[in-house]
DNA sequence: TCAATATTGTTGCATTTGCAACGACCTTTT
DNA sequence: AAAAGGTCGTTGCAAATGCAACAATATTGA
């Protein structure tokens, strides 16, 4: 009888309060001064590293739903953050790209969410951090590897993966 | 001009997407197997370790708001999993109590999230597991000092602190 | 070449969420 | 003991979310 069980304790737990935490944290910088969502965060977060790019290209790289990233991507180009203009070559694809009022915006945001970022490395040792980040990445591909593992109970209901749109 | 910015190796973006990939994993238990939503499993799994205890006792310790206790526990009363009683002393409060079901169910749940525990405690040594514990706790005082330390710019707009109502 | 199939991005829709307002109840003050 | 103020849990409502359906465009194969 498994009556023993402290969720205080439990991973995965801990894990999601202390995310969202910091995303609170974040968002206070982000959200507060310029109005931004999380999604639209990240979405000009990562054009700023790329030139013009896909709604599809995006969202692999940004972890969010494919409606989301085109919803913030259009909320962001109401505001003139960034550029929406049809792809040349492939019709269906939209060129996404930075204007200059988000660059702007960015250069803003970003050194507030570094300092976040400073605050939190700097509370730990150097080794601490390098080895916070290690296990990161090591359940990252734990949980990667699990779930390409696992399609087999797939069809029970209710599940939670991606329709026929998964690269 | 900070045009220097990764996303990938941004703290913040990494905790936030491991985070939502352990509860995808592990929503994939609980939720497959029992159709629990994320409120309702930490209600179920607070009460295992608690007597008889009220919305608010569970809204503190279960890192959820208000509404979503309520209304967690209202969906896990009409399912027979608890057991909600008008409070004898306080008429305000209620008595919300596991119920031998609901007892039952996380003895099925408990076993399978454990797995997934081991799983990522095991894909990791002893000391990194017990160094990443110990970072997540100081980061999670730190922003706690944070926070408290900085209700000064509060009134700002889109203050995302609870109302009146935080003890 | 033309039909069949696949992919891209958007929209609809049902559900969930966060916040404020509310009613019910308790406590303190006068 | 009544009024004023505070706390508890629920409900309403607007916004966000996830998923499927869709139109538009590309690609493939006969």
């Amino acid at each position: 009888m498994p009556s023993e069980f402290n969720l205080s304790a439990f991973l995965p737990y801990r894990l999601a309060v202390l995310s969202e935490q910091v995303s609170r944290r974040l968002a206070a910088e982000y959200g507060r001064s310029h109005d931004l969502s999380v999604a639209e965060w990240r979405v000009l977060a990562h054009l700023l590293g790329s030139g013009a790019v896909s709604v599809r290209d995006i969202r692999g790289r940004v972890n969010l739903e494919k409606p989301r990233v085109s919803r913030a991507v259009s909320r962001l180009e109401r505001f003139g953050l960034v550029n929406k203009a049809p792809g040349d070559v492939d019709g269906r694809l939209v060129a996404i790209s930075l204007t200059d009022r988000g660059r702007a915006v960015l250069d803003e945001i970003i050194p507030e969410v570094l300092g976040v970022q400073r605050t939190l490395e700097e509370a730990v040792g150097p080794e601490e951090l390098a080895t916070f980040f290690r296990v990161m990445e090591r359940w990252h591909a734990v949980l990667d590897r699990e779930q390409a593992e696992m399609p087999h109970q797939a069809a029970t209901l209710g599940d939670r993966r991606q329709g026929p749109d998964r690269p």
